[in-house]
DNA sequence: AGTTAAACACGTACCTTGTACGTAATCAAG
DNA sequence: CTTGATTACGTACAAGGTACGTGTTTAACT
């Protein structure tokens, strides 16, 4: 009894980071994205749940996109620095999506994904329960923290670095020295700048594994 | 020659603020605050660069509410655990702001004093440069990316957890089997959570520490 | 083959929001 | 009192989300 549908979610979700990687996330429009598949702005809303809903689709695109060597029996270390780096990696193709994965709760398998694998990881670490979850927290609020940092946060790498900076020098240098002294060292590249992060995350729940003490 | 402000910064801070708090994000709106302080809609635009700087003003609004008990003779992790609690602190009294924390970059002086104070404590661990910069980012992000998902994360704590976490029930148990496992132990309070995170991140800390090698 | 019911496509129209523009009101200095 | 600059704010427009209604498609049934 159903009629054919028109479109596929992956069409929807490849049209609409399409859109948020070009336009920018004020881009992102039902209308917008309705005249890039060639139809009207009401047809969206029988692929998804309102604006909300189409937030959400998106997430769960960015999501799943994070691939990784998987390897069980490899070392926790390891396989946690993988997966973070996978999901970073994942991110930061949509820099401009990720205020969206910050704050759209998505509960697609496909989202879950990661998610899943990264609380595996840690629990063979030898944690479980409330340790698990703070551990889990840690990791994931990083990652989330650590890219959209980059980019809003004071001190910036990317696009407009030149400019803030310059502002920062603005600043009274009696109660900002450290403020405008680090401005100059947000230059590098990301990768690295996260690759030191996580270096230290690890190191902190290597030193606090119950496997370790135990 | 100026003609009397009708407001102060603080008031449209302080309106605003109740605005997000009683209506969430979507009331806040230039018309809502307009009507709140007893004016037009326009007169806003005389205090703040459009619905952007808005934004920047809630911002540094929640930021400058951030205290900690300032020692800077004290050790180095002890100021880095007060700095970050407090920050935590400011961000949770308001949730439903997170999002434009996370998001609206501000280069206010009040909202770069914990910035600064932060990095003053983790420089006294011997960091500086890039370093630095990579320490800063991990505490930060972490303090963002933890009050945020602890909001719209896949497991969560706060209203509509049971609503949540029962979906989550409904994953094939095969595929997220740490997944449902864990979204029970997210009913405890978020302060404790907190704090066992923020314990793993100062383990790594101070486990990678110049000052601790040399 | 014709009928029917359910699902889908999508045009129209309304409400809300941000804000450009224009005008009136307010004060300090001359 | 005039002047000049600044602020207050009403009006109006453009853009976006979406409720509603209508037409269309398809598979099953008669």
């Amino acid at each position: 009894m159903p009629a054919p549908r028109k479109f596929t979610h992956q069409q929807l979700q490849a049209a609409a980071l399409e859109l948020i990687d070009q336009e920018g996330l004020t881009g992102l429009t039902m209308r917008a994205l309705a005249t890039r598949l060639g139809t009207g702005p009401m047809t969206i809303y029988n692929y998804v749940d309102g604006r909300e809903g189409l937030e959400r689709l998106v997430t769960s695109a960015v999501m799943a996109q994070a691939h990784w060597p998987d390897d069980p029996s490899g070392d926790w270390r390891t396989r946690v620095k993988a997966i973070a780096e996978a999901i970073w990696r994942a991110v930061r193709a949509h820099p401009n999506a990720i205020p969206l994965i910050l704050t759209a709760r998505s509960l697609d398998e496909d989202a879950l994904v990661p998610t899943e694998a990264l609380l595996q990881a840690l629990a063979d670490s030898g944690r479980s329960g409330a340790d698990l979850l703070a551990a889990f927290r840690v990791v994931s609020g990083f990652i989330a923290g650590f890219a959209q940092a980059e980019l809003t946060g004071p001190l910036v790498a990317g696009r407009d670095a030149e400019a803030i900076t310059a502002r920062m020098a603005d600043l009274p240098a009696r109660r900002f020295p450290r403020l405008i002294e680090t401005a100059h060292a947000a230059t590098g590249d990301p990768q690295a700048e996260f690759h030191s992060g996580l270096k230290i995350l690890l190191a902190g729940l290597d030193a606090s594994a119950p496997e370790r003490r135990g």
